[in-house]
DNA sequence: GCACAGGTAGATT
DNA sequence: AATCTACCTGTG
């Protein structure tokens, strides 16, 4: 056994997932700073935290961090990984027995997860995430921290943190732009402006029910229905979000019958046949989508439902 | 070279 | 209220 060097030793958490739903989880759209080592170790940061996961056979999940960060991890990881939630249980809630098609999704996917990530960072995330895929928003990620992020660590280490809003707020928008944003470092920039100017708003929408928060978020710019409901499912616990995306456009339109609906329309239908954890359906949805692109889809044949 | 990407916002019909 | 379109930039 390879000795890591400033990191603690494995420890068991109370979770049993695959490597596949591993995967899912840390690298599936959920977040974006978890980067895959050689021997199945993920390596992720959120807030003043640095940890790796690993599933151990036979074993369940385990943890492991760098020893001068490990007391705060402690503390975090369990609420990042939303360890309170008993999700197996939520999934027998949806509607298994007259869906049949969310019944093969959940059985593609035991265990899946949603991650209670900071809603700060969730939301710097999923500004970026507008028309990117998973690598780009994942650079884009990597480039902030890298630029403008705290060090980590005890002494600091080579790692950053992301950037508070607070810090954002004091960047121009072409600091922005040299992280590789695009257009979006103008909504990030304005985004930090509009939440320098009220302390305390972001932890006050996170506390708000569903529909009010989901209300406060629309207000930020570059945050529209879907960005909203993203923030609010990953950075907030809300299971009743059901962010639209066009992998959901899609999955609906051919699993449901929904072809030519809107968005709006299909968040609706989302909302009425899933209830209250439509977030949760909606998240072994898109992640039974995507695998069903990267195991049978040839490259030069796109989906094409709509 | 050029369409397209896990969207949003503003203009146009 | 429904339908375009521009917005940046890496990838195929």
């Amino acid at each position: 056994m390879k000795i890591d060097a400033g990191w603690t030793g494995w420890t068991d958490l109370p979770l049993r997932l695959t490597g596949s739903v591993l995967e899912e989880v840390l690298d599936g759209g959920q977040a974006f700073r978890w980067q895959r080592q050689p021997g199945g170790v993920w390596h992720g940061a959120w807030e003043g935290s640095i940890a790796r996961l690993r599933t151990a056979e036979d074993r369940g999940l385990q943890w492991s961090a760098p020893v001068s960060l490990a007391p705060e991890v402690g503390r975090t990881l369990p609420r990042y990984l939303a360890l309170e939630t008993d999700f197996p249980a939520l999934a027998e809630a949806l509607p298994r027995r007259t869906d049949p098609h969310i019944a093969g999704c959940i059985g593609a996917f035991p265990n899946l997860r949603i991650l209670r990530q900071p809603i700060g960072e969730t939301l710097l995330c999923f500004l970026f995430s507008a028309a990117k895929q998973i690598v780009q928003i994942k650079q884009m990620t990597a480039r902030i921290a890298e630029r403008h992020g705290a060090p980590l660590g005890r002494p600091p280490g080579s790692e950053r943190r992301l950037p508070t809003w607070a810090e954002i707020a004091r960047l121009t928008e072409s600091d922005l732009r040299q992280c590789l944003l695009g257009f979006r470092a103008r909504h990030v920039h304005g985004t930090a402006r509009y939440l320098a100017a009220r302390p305390g708003w972001l932890e006050e929408t996170e506390s708000l029910p569903y529909a009010e928060a989901k209300e406060r978020l629309l207000a930020l710019p570059g945050v529209g229905e879907k960005i909203a409901d993203c923030v609010l499912l990953f950075g907030a616990g809300r299971l009743e979000a059901f962010p639209v995306d066009v992998w959901i456009l899609r999955a609906m339109a051919s699993r449901y019958r929904l072809q030519g609906w809107r968005p709006a329309q299909v968040a609706h239908f989302g909302r009425v046949h899933f209830g209250p954890l439509a977030g949760l359906a909606q998240q072994y949805l898109f992640a039974y989508e995507r695998s069903v692109g990267r195991n049978s889809r040839p490259k030069d044949d796109p989906v094409r439902v709509l």
